[in-house]
DNA sequence: TCTCTCCCTGAAAGCGCTCTCACGTGCAGC
DNA sequence: GCTGCACGTGAGAGCGCTTTCAGGGAGAGA
């Protein structure tokens, strides 16, 4: 057991059980066509030797790797920040590939060289398919892939035409909802601090809007964002200047929505009997803002879980829908 | 997967640029024994035929994989909620990874299995080396694979002896200046909420805060939680009911601290005119509580980094110190 | 001009595993 | 007793790459 270079291999316990390499590897990999004797003195043989296959090889041969490749793009310096939308992919992405006995290599786009090394290393084969965390604009690199013919799923709708399947989150329904939410409460100036533009949850999140508002006989008051605290805050300021009398702010994502709501404090307004706030997210966090945060919960560890399920269906050669849309849900607390 | 087993193989390059597989595994892999004319052939055929080495038939001769796994113990609930610390670990060692070039394979211990899942698959020689982070109690998979040759490098100065190499932060230095800093600004009834006794992170802080106090005339007044928001919260509730007159705490966790300031501000108590507080960690959310967290910084990203540094050395066969700890640094902010 | 080196290059032997194919055995059917 | 057929098992051919080893060619020294 000392030496990591002195691991048996399939012929070692092929000799100590008095059977072929053939019969081993059929032990191993649970064939059904082994009589029962030469199976348990096969396990047995396993067993005291402390057989464990050669990863390299059985890939070498089979052309799998059981392991999957997750691709985040860290120039959103989200990725690992105080926002947990990425862990929180990650952890689901995670748990349905431990289910599936797969690996999860995680691989980020941001470092120098770092998209060359994404397509290098995907495309050597290394792993068995990729997953994709939402983009910011186009990115070619999931529909190349594609086209080579390696299982790719995305999160997140892509913006620009695109071949390849993804799961996404109903963002516009989850809108919909919180600024009927608004309306319904009798708010008439509703603001929004929408997201970047050239994501899809940033669109998607200020169409809704867009739409809710349509129905209605308000106008639209709208300030862009980054989804950092700090951009929530800055575009909160400017609402208030080009309506000073608003009176509710739909914030695209939860982190705007606490630096809105500093903005809204410094300022002097109560909320939410001045300014009404509703987010996007749903965050562990905005439950402890002060006041709690009433927001649009978008189920993120599923959402994960399901990019991952999608990719295995993917790989093991089943048909898959073009997209998977998650339902999100308003969770009302006390800020609006 | 229409053409992804049409892959060029070195076979092919060769036979394009006219020379034997030797040589183009020469040019591939920088052999300085290759002249001129015949590398940049090499070099043209590899261009044209888009050539990318199989990793596992490379492997399979070289025993190595390129790629190390970093293993998380999910069942800390800590890993994927709004804690950054996991993210900020696995953010720093991928950064240093990818400038060595090597890939990050994320594995958890939570799930079913998941510990024998780590123990099969780091001794299947599927990774060069593996990483730890910070786990409870006293694990004894590092040392193992330690003592079976694999190149291990483990986060926080393990419980009970060990010979893995380690990284950690000077827990005890800051939380010794951040309990003389309530001292010399006049505290004089000074509590702590202190993390869960079985991680060295929990065991450290309490024993900083001890060891300062141990040098003025005050007592210390002890609770414990589990670095979690709720459990700061209810351990400064009952801190509050053994020593209503407190009027500083230092909190172990930055979430715990947002839990006490909670608890504070609920029962009218005034931050920090009535109760000082101050946390550890500096997340980048406790620039924003209400007021601005007082706390100790640890780098968390460069200890991820440092931990990528280390196991890379093992891994090149280096001698490595058996230990590196990190400075910790307090954060004067508005709490304290 | 001949020999000795020094470089390069190619042939070939695996790395450890899977999987096809052929073959042996035992048993049912005639 | 002989043929036919399952059913298991083993031999062996690779998977694509690296690396040793030997040999060929060119240049230098005599």
């Amino acid at each position: 057991m000392s030496q990591a270079h002195e691991r048996p291999t399939l012929e070692a316990v092929a000799r100590l059980a008095g059977v072929s390499r053939a019969t081993v590897s059929r032990v191993v990999n649970g064939s059904p066509k082994v009589a029962e004797p030469i199976r348990s003195a096969v396990r047995r043989a396993v067993e005291e030797l402390g057989y464990i296959p050669n990863a390299a090889a059985r890939s070498l041969v089979t052309q799998r790797t059981d392991s999957i490749a997750l691709v985040l793009p860290e120039s959103a310096s989200r990725v690992f920040s105080d926002d947990p939308f990425f862990p929180s992919i990650i952890h689901g992405v995670s748990q349905e590939l431990d289910a599936a006995d797969k690996q999860l290599v995680l691989m980020m786009t941001n470092t120098v060289g770092g998209y060359e090394r994404v397509e290098r290393y995907t495309t050597a084969r290394h792993v068995d398919g990729v997953l994709f965390a939402s983009t910011h604009g186009v990115d070619p690199l999931p529909g190349q892939l594609h086209r080579l013919g390696m299982p790719v799923v995305v999160s997140g709708r892509p913006l620009g035409r695109s071949a390849v399947p993804y799961v996404d989150v109903d963002h516009i329904g989850g809108v919909r909802a919180a600024v009927r939410h608004l309306l319904d409460s009798g708010r008439s100036r509703i603001a929004t601090i929408a997201g970047p533009q050239d994501m899809v949850a940033g669109i998607d999140r200020l169409a809704g809007y867009r739409a809710e508002l349509r129905g209605s006989d308000r106008r639209s008051i709208v300030a862009v964002g980054d989804f950092t605290r700090e951009s929530g805050a800055t575009a909160m300021r400017q609402l208030l200047e080009d309506d000073p009398l608003l009176d509710a702010v739909f914030v695209a994502s939860d982190l705007m929505a606490h630096g809105a709501i500093t903005t809204l404090r410094e300022l002097g307004r109560r909320i939410p009997e001045d300014v009404a706030v509703v987010g996007f997210d749903d965050f562990d966090i905005s439950r402890y803002t002060d006041p709690p945060l009433t927001t649009v919960r978008q189920p993120i560890l599923e959402l994960g879980r399901e990019l991952a399920r999608q990719l295995l269906r993917v790989i093991a050669g089943e048909e898959v829908p073009p997209s998977v849309v998650l339902p999100t849900e308003l969770v009302v607390r006390a800020s609006a």
